[in-house]
RNA sequence: UCCCCAGUAGCUCAGUCGGUAGAGCAAGUGGCUGUUAACCACUGGGUCCGCGGUUCGAGUCCGUGCUGGGGAGCCA
């Protein structure tokens, strides 16, 4: 007999006869003459009322029943006689599938975020990281379809890489050299003998590939795992990360803004929509402003401002920032945050900053100053996305890599594509946990991604 | 990596001036009840993060290490 999802049979319009439930007992209350028993299958935040009468044979079983206890219970959907539900399943047969001991460490209470970080495997059984997590499948599949929608092909590009200074942060070594048997020559590592022959590292970032495939399938996106080795602690950090790289053909760094602008509304206003009930959750108990938040980023346009007038706007405050900005200094924190939220009170758009504090890809404006770069900024998380309008034209290229002290040979593929058939494109990265952490209300990014990887952590 | 805060029962926390440990919840037992974070009574439960020091005496003061959290930097 098949299973019913608990989410089906909540949701349905009619009493059913002979059904099949299986999930985990969150909780137990007895009666004198029967048991309530609250089964929760992860399909949905809600439970189902089971009741299980005396005259069941197994009852003596069933009165052992702990939070956390495994169980498929058959019997009827029936409307409930108490208030608090519509409808609850009075049981034919209870199959006890495990019984959880009483140090089951979750107990019927709130737990606090950092304790059920040390208990990350059994978290998800929590309402609030149950909600969490089928927000992150559905937001997951929202961008595919979003990007489906609009003609994007997806592009699967290389976890491992072979060039080592992509300009993003510290890289995860990648090698099958033992620690002991490092091989040195001219006083550095001889990767000669390592698995690919030379020195490589987990990936920071899908764009160059990505660009690749823009100039052939025309507007692509990656969506996968990133790496980053800096010692960062902070609750925006982590390193292992899932990121978002549209890379539009074609596009200049205004198409790359509004592909920005519309990604982060669509997926805002696809979770106000398709995610709810466990939306509601997080409104209730984690953030009381998030939905009206939520309702004002999909609603309403972002704000765009170059970076000099964001310079601008900040010396004009009058406010007292711990650290002074002026052109050419890349923005601190507090800056962002200042233009964030309280100066514009919604998410901001800065775009063409100094190209001495931006990597080398990216494109020279005419005036040489500044390059068509391009960071849309969210209250309370900061950055949100990074991106840019790349260097197409191969002359400019080349010098902007001897600036930045990059090698060309290592890079030759990516040079050699400004040679044939170059075209203007652009393209982004999205921080797909910090998206999360907008759209939850969570504040630590430890807690939107099923088993974080920090530094100094790697347990599960 | 730097700055700040914290670590006491399974969980969340209190612990006054340095005088040898407490609550709520959870658990166990019993009772009551179409209940719904059920309720009532009783019972058990402690390496006060580790190490060292000061002191007649340290959960409390000092040093140090570890772990966790917040902020900064790096970035998505």
């Amino acid at each position: 007999m098949k299973r019913h999802k608990i989410i089906s049979l909540l949701n349905t319009e009619t009493a059913a006869i002979d059904i099949l439930i299986k999930g985990w007992v969150r909780t137990r209350r007895d009666s004198t003459d029967f048991s309530f028993i609250e089964v929760n299958d992860g399909s949905c935040l809600k439970n189902i009322q089971i009741i299980a009468e005396k005259d069941l044979s197994n009852y003596d079983d069933i009165k052992k029943l702990s939070t956390g206890s495994a169980v498929a219970v058959r019997g009827d959907l029936v409307e409930s006689k108490g208030g608090g539900q519509k409808w609850e399943v009075q049981a034919r047969h209870i199959d006890t599938i495990s019984i959880a001991p009483d140090s089951y460490p979750l107990q019927k209470k709130r737990h606090t975020d950092e304790y059920l970080r040390t208990i990350a495997h059994l978290r998800p059984r929590t309402n609030k990281y149950g909600a969490a997590f089928r927000i992150r499948s559905d937001l997951s599949f929202a961008i595919h379809k979003f990007y489906k929608d609009k003609g994007f092909k997806y592009i699967h590009t290389p976890v491992i890489t072979g060039s080592d200074c992509e300009g993003a942060g510290e890289l995860f070594r990648v090698t099958t050299i033992e620690p002991d048997k490092v091989e040195r020559r001219d006083g550095k590592t001889d990767y000669s003998t390592d698995f690919f022959g030379k020195a490589a590292n987990l990936t920071v970032s899908g764009q160059l590939s990505a660009e690749m495939f823009a100039l052939a399938l025309g507007d692509v996106y990656t969506f996968g795992p990133t790496f980053r080795a800096e010692n960062s602690n902070t609750r925006r950090h982590a390193a292992e990360f899932w990121m978002l790289e549209p890379e539009i053909a074609f596009g200049d760094i205004n198409d790359n803004m509004d592909l920005g602008e519309e990604t982060i509304r669509h997926l805002t206003g696809y979770a106000l929509k398709e995610c709810k009930e466990d939306l509601g959750l997080f409104g209730n108990f984690v953030d009381k402003n998030l939905l009206n938040n939520l309702e004002n980023i999909s609603s309403s346009d972002f704000i765009r401002l170059p970076y000099e007038d964001a310079v601008d706007i900040l010396q004009k405050s009058g406010v007292k920032f711990e650290y002074e900005i002026s052109f050419g200094k890349d923005l601190q924190a507090e800056h962002e945050n200042y233009l964030t939220e309280k100066h514009f009170k919604k998410p901001v758009i800065l775009y063409n900053y100094p190209k001495n504090i931006k990597p080398f890809y990216m494109r020279v404006n005419d005036d040489d100053k500044t390059v068509a770069a391009m960071d849309i900024l969210v209250p309370g998380i900061g950055e949100l996305i990074g991106g840019s309008q790349r260097e197409e034209r191969l002359d400019v290229l080349e010098s902007r890599m001897d600036e930045c002290k990059l090698s060309k040979e290592d890079y030759w593929w990516y040079v050699d594509s400004r040679r044939f058939g170059t075209v203007p494109h652009s393209g982004f990265g999205l921080g797909f946990e910090r998206l999360l952490m907008l759209v939850t209300g969570i504040k630590n990014i430890r807690d939107v991604i099923p088993f974080p990887r920090t530094p100094g952590s790697i347990d599960f």
